[in-house]
This record gives C-alpha cells, sequence and structure tokens, in this order.
DNA sequence: CGGTCTCTTGACGGAGTTCAAAGCTAGTGG
DNA sequence: CCACTAGCTTTGAACTCCGTCAAGAGACCG
C-alpha cells in the first residue's frame, strides 16, 4: 500500500520490515480527483504529503486575485505548507491536485511522534529537505538571472515532458509571468 | 571557541560535553575580513558555514556581469552552495563577508563522517533545514505577490536593522532589482 | 452538443531597467 | 587628522519587457 514510500525511502536509508510497519501507523494513503484540494486557504495544514502518481500543486491568491503556483509535486516528491503544518497556523495557501494524484500523508500530530519511534527517519527527511534547499537555490538563481522567455525556454528544455502535464497558466506563474505572456512566447516558435 | 555553535544546537537537541568534544574535531572556528571571499566562482565549496558573528552573503554574476545576491546568513544561520558541497561540483557562486565574520566551517570530506559519529546531529540539520524551507516558501510568495517597493517596504518594516547593516546595492539584489531603483523608492518618502 | 475552462491575439500602459554623469561617504595612508 | 581615492548612491531621460484588459477561438467534459 505505501511501498512507493518504501522504495523511495530505502534510496536513502535501510529500513527493515518492522520499521515499515511501525511507519505505516503513522501514514495514510488515499486518492485524490483532480482539482479536488488537500488544503484551502484558512485551513491548517493537517498534513505532508508524498506524491506516489500524479501531480499536486502549492499555489496562493495574490491581492490581484490571480493564482500563483508555488510548487509543484510529481512523483516521489513531498509537498506542504510547511509554515502551517508544523505550527498549527492558517494557511495562505492551496493544495490541489493538477492530475488524479495518489498521495500518502502524515499527518502534524503524528509528525513528532513519528520521528521519536523512528529516529531513523531523521535522516532521510533531512535529505529530502537537502534536495529541497537545493531546488531552491537553483530557482532563486534562475528567477534573478534569466527573463520570462529565456526561464520559459530553459524549464521546456529541462523537463519538456513536465510541460506537457500541467496547463499553460499554472505553469506561467511558476515561472513568474501571466498566461498571455507565455502564450505569445509560445506563438514566436 | 564554538559555544556559540553549540547555543544554538542545544536549542533544538541536547547534546552533552561528550558528543560537543566530538563534533569539535570535524569543525573550524576562524575570523573573515569583511569583502573577503569564502568560496569563488568555479571553485568547490569545500564547506558549510555556521555565522558565530557577523554577515555573510550568496551571490552570482549574472550574464550581464550584475551580482545576484541570492542568500543572507547573520548570526545563528548557516550557508553554502549545497549542490557544489554535496556533489564537489564547481560553484557558480561566491561567499564574501559582508561585515567582519566569525564563522564555524564544517568542511564537505568531515559531512558525512559527522552524522555518521553524531546520528544526533541529523535532528538538528532536519531542523535547521526545516526552517531554511519555510523562509524559501515566504520568499517565494513574496516575490510573486508584491512589487518592487512593496519588497522593499516590507523588508525595511520586518528586518530595520538589518537594511542598516548592508550596503544598498546588495539589498536591492537580494530583493530583486537594481540599485537605481532602489534609490528611486527612498527618495520618494 | 452545450457550457465552461483554457489559450490566443492585439492595443495600450506602466513598473522597472539601462546608461551616463555627478554627488557623497568611508576607509586609507601620509 | 586631513586629503585622496575608490566605491557607493543619487538623478534623469529614454527605453523595454511584461502586465492588463477585453474579445474571440479552441478544447474538453458531461
Amino acid at each position: 500500500m505505501c511501498s512507493a514510500l518504501y522504495q523511495h525511502i530505502n534510496k536513502f536509508i535501510d529500513l527493515n520490515k518492522d520499521e515499515q510497519e511501525v511507519l505505516a501507523s503513522f501514514l495514510q494513503s488515499f486518492s485524490v480527483k483532480k482539482k479536488a484540494f488537500l488544503l484551502e486557504q484558512g485551513q491548517k495544514c493537517s498534513a505532508n504529503y508524498f506524491v506516489v502518481k500524479g501531480c499536486l500543486r502549492l499555489y496562493f491568491i495574490d491581492i490581484k486575485g490571480a493564482e500563483q503556483t508555488t510548487q509543484f509535486a510529481i512523483e516521489n516528491w513531498w509537498i506542504t505548507d510547511l509554515t502551517s503544518f508544523l505550527f498549527k497556523e492558517q494557511s495562505e495557501f492551496f493544495i490541489q491536485a493538477a492530475e488524479p494524484t495518489e498521495v500518502i500523508a502524515i499527518e502534524s500530530h503524528h509528525y513528532d511522534e513519528m520521528f521519536l519511534k523512528l529516529p531513523k527517519l531523521e535522516r532521510y527527511f533531512r535529505l529530502i529537505l537537502q534536495k529541497n534547499h537545493q531546488a531552491s537555490q537553483r530557482r532563486i538563481k534562475f528567477l534573478y538571472s534569466q527573463t520570462a522567455e529565456e526561464r520559459y525556454c530553459n524549464f521546456n528544455h529541462l523537463f519538456p515532458e513536465f510541460v506537457q502535464r500541467v496547463p499553460q497558466y499554472m505553469l506561467a506563474s511558476y515561472l513568474g509571468f501571466t498566461p498571455e505572456f507565455l502564450s505569445k512566447i509560445r506563438a514566436k516558435r
């Protein structure tokens, strides 16, 4: 049921059968329909989500009413509003399925206990967070050094298959510009 | 010698005297003169740096030759080019002291060994990386929802004392615009 | 096939950049 | 402690990339 996660964990640390069973008691596995929400603005983000199959996105509504996508999570990535998840604050974000998605969730009230019972997982999540931090550093560098058009071409070149998976308006806001402008970039080729 | 770091660690986990001594064998503590470099473009980022006192910045030179500051680290923050640090790749970044700075460094060839000998630190670094991830999520949200002027006012409001500590051209690039434009924003008040 | 999303296109406007020159400031050495 | 210099900040004019708005064309789903 949660084997996709166990496989992912075992790329980073060794977790035996017994430990997997302990971990299972903290997990929930379920499906999310396309466009359904795992989090809405004003709610507390109750879980950290691991994508088994499909795609989730994290976004907020800006002051002008436009959706701004700040993060995508595809297979084998974790996604949550960390501040809301850790401190039980009201979130300013939405987490929505961009495709039909299978997820594994760790509820926040299990999170600390999980680390107490399975300290090995400290290392797994440290390594995951390191990957996130690398991705953030790379993203900021792209945002600060390239024009909108360059960012699109670059992203398209790096992740051609992913560009096909999401609507252009989500991609546009993720890359930091408007859907109209993305359309004009594409028209040039 | 490294007591500032021990104090910081003990905010998150308990590290006894013996463990502190083990840790000390992986650390180096030293001073960096203002404007001196801990990392230059093309080098491998050999260490992860903890700022005891002062201020470091991470920046790169963009295609037009302008410095783009992507991160600051003041007291009790860690800073490194993670990709270069972890994978011994040539860095595209510089790490420079924005003030006379005292740092504690963990060399990359000690990093894995440190976690083997002191697995408790997995938790400490997980928690640090969680803070970083929160900061990144907040930063992306600001970048995507506010104009240059709003970002400056907001930052100025949140960190008034820090704004005094660094030259405006560093702050401008950190906030994602040019020094000239920052000057014009300030002229309005 | 009907309605709702999504994408395209064009005209216009504005936030922020570029470039260059001049004015400041702070650090350095004599 | 003053003078000099290099680096930082300011200012203004011209420009450009990208946003906004609105209307229409496609595409997808029930």
